[in-house]
DNA sequence: TAGTTAAACT
DNA sequence: AGTTTAACTA
């Protein structure tokens, strides 16, 4: 028997809002301590991971863990049938396959009950790595919302370089260049409006903005956004959900292309001169992990069993591969259906338990 | 060297949000008394003039006159990304085939620069008569746009109908008829409210609503909106910019079909024998001016170097010519790339200087 | 996939 | 009324 009850029902609007566009089909894992999900998107190059903490609830049971597979837009279009005050509760038999949402309005004159049938997804629980990052960024969400959706209007893409004044934007398309600097600005009287560098060394690393458009989707969730960034790990995007949990977005960095080969040089320690390769085929001996994971952790994963890879594909654009080593063989994920052509940088497998 | 200075950056904004969807690419022509545009919309139709003063400009600096190509949607595409309480720059060099937008947050600590390729727009220079009207109407810009938009609901072309005590606007289509009268009202309380009429004549004149629709864009720079009309010439539909300029619409009128002709016969001195034939193949010395310009007139321009034509294409539609005579030819613009079939009266060519 | 338009919320 | 978001169309 599974039941919790949120008294802040939009907040759970809001995170199905935040993931919807990003995958298809994942599981939700309850357990004792709290809700939580972890799924790639549906052509595997970002990786979402939810946590949402049992003490965040104003009730809540979960006699054993279960894991419950559900189509995230049709539970999306089932809380947005709950009003943005009303109390919703989730409730699940052990056996069932089915999941029961209760909305009840502030003033307990209307309640509502929705009944999704659950899914068998076959997806490989993901293990991430809690790395610890060159450079990290705090800065209001909304403000990067805006950036990322400014920027997608001129490119594709954004070269993100921190330094100890700011972080710097910047993007390249066929109308023109862009660029947005916002300056380190540890605003007292309104933190909600700070930009906060913590940096022990520059970074300049350049993502597609198609997903971190899509990871923006999570702005009404948080004042701040967090933006961890190592040279040769995937970027963290992070939504602090007060009082409960996170939302945190990965994606890997791509490849420069010649021309801005120069300006990223300084931020990539990788040697230009690394042979070109396919995902799959790569020995596992040329495995470069860049960043040791962090004794420190709170990771559940054991970290001797991770192996964070960073290797080109035939078409020169990264593919970062974090292994359990008892399993080279990378799994793709069953719940995959979309035929996306992988242009950008895959995770390939972030299986690590 | 060129840079200016604009505190109210939103201002910019509007503006190229009121005529992207008219023009696709214009000259930017800055002098030392300011910033102005004169362009035909794709279809060479109507024509959008805008002026910039100088003296609007927080700092404006223009070292020699230049004349700057771009592509409006381009333009309004970067201006978007600026926030409606930054400050804006444009810079460009005097060689430099660039031009670079700068914007500020009030806070300052964000700035963004955007830089823009040029473009080399062969476009004469369109000279426009500063003409008298017989009727000139002044009305809230809202209303204007509420109304233009409400009866394209209903047919393709309005007539507006001027007399002392109001302006009437109606249209006809397949599901019906619709009358819309604005009464003269100078509420001295509230200026921004005023129908104001000056009427030497009264006028009656249709219009495409299409275009109306889009110089209604406009609307957010001004509270109201003056409309200039006599019968044969252009309407003028302006929205003077506070303190800095002005936006202006030209528009030819449309010669009313066999069952509306009885509505416009008194506005219009037009003979109704008058044979058909395509614009382009008129002799000239067929033409028939219908109006001598006004000796009168403010006119800038020569008036025996003008000469109004009006003519009906195999369409029955009107073109209205406005030629140089010196210049028998009508010259297309080349930045003319469109085909969109030209149904509409045409202004053919404006170079009046 | 991007842009535009309509609708809903603040 | 303005702004932001969602849905539809090209």
């Amino acid at each position: 028997m599974l039941e919790f009850r949120l008294v802040q029902g939009s907040l759970l609007k809001k995170v199905l809002e935040a993931m919807k566009d990003l995958v298809n089909d994942a599981n939700f894992d309850c357990s004792s301590t709290g809700f939580s999900l972890q799924a790639m998107d549906s052509s595997h190059v970002a990786l979402v991971s939810l946590l949402l903490r049992s003490e965040g609830f104003e009730h809540y049971r979960c006699d054993r863990s279960i894991s419950m597979g559900m189509n995230l837009n049709n539970m999306a279009k089932m809380l947005r049938c709950a009003g943005n005050d009303d109390i919703v509760t989730l409730k699940a038999d052990d056996g069932g396959d089915c999941v029961t949402f209760m909305f009840e309005n502030p003033s307990q004159d209307k309640i509502a009950d929705f009944e999704m049938k659950l899914m068998d997804i076959d997806s490989e629980h993901l293990g991430i790595p809690d790395a610890e990052y060159q450079s990290i960024v705090r800065m209001p969400a909304a403000e990067f919302a805006r950036i990322c959706k400014d920027l997608s209007s001129i490119g594709d893409t954004v070269l993100i370089s921190v330094s100890k004044e700011g972080v710097q934007f910047s993007t390249r398309g066929d109308i023109g260049t862009a660029n947005i600097v916002c300056r380190r600005n540890t605003t007292v009287d309104k933190p909600e409006e700070a930009v906060i560098i913590e940096m022990e060394e520059p970074v300049s690393l350049t993502f597609a903005l198609r997903y971190l458009n899509s990871f923006t989707k999570a702005t009404p969730l948080a004042n701040q956004v967090t933006i961890s960034m190592s040279s040769d790990l995937p970027v963290v995007v992070e939504y602090r959900i007060e009082d409960i949990g996170y939302i945190r977005y990965y994606l890997a960095p791509k490849i420069e292309e010649e021309d801005e080969a120069a300006a990223a040089a300084e931020a990539f320690s990788r040697t230009e001169t690394e042979p070109k390769h396919t995902a799959k085929a790569k020995p596992k001996a040329d495995l470069k992990p860049k960043v040791e994971p962090n004794p420190e952790s709170e990771m559940k994963i054991k970290e001797d069993k991770v192996s964070i890879t960073e290797i080109k594909d035939e078409d020169n654009k990264t593919v970062l591969e974090i292994n359990d080593e008892e399993k080279n063989s990378p799994v793709e994920s069953k719940a995959e259906e979309e035929t996306n052509t992988p242009k950008e940088p895959k995770i390939e497998t972030m299986e690590l338990e």
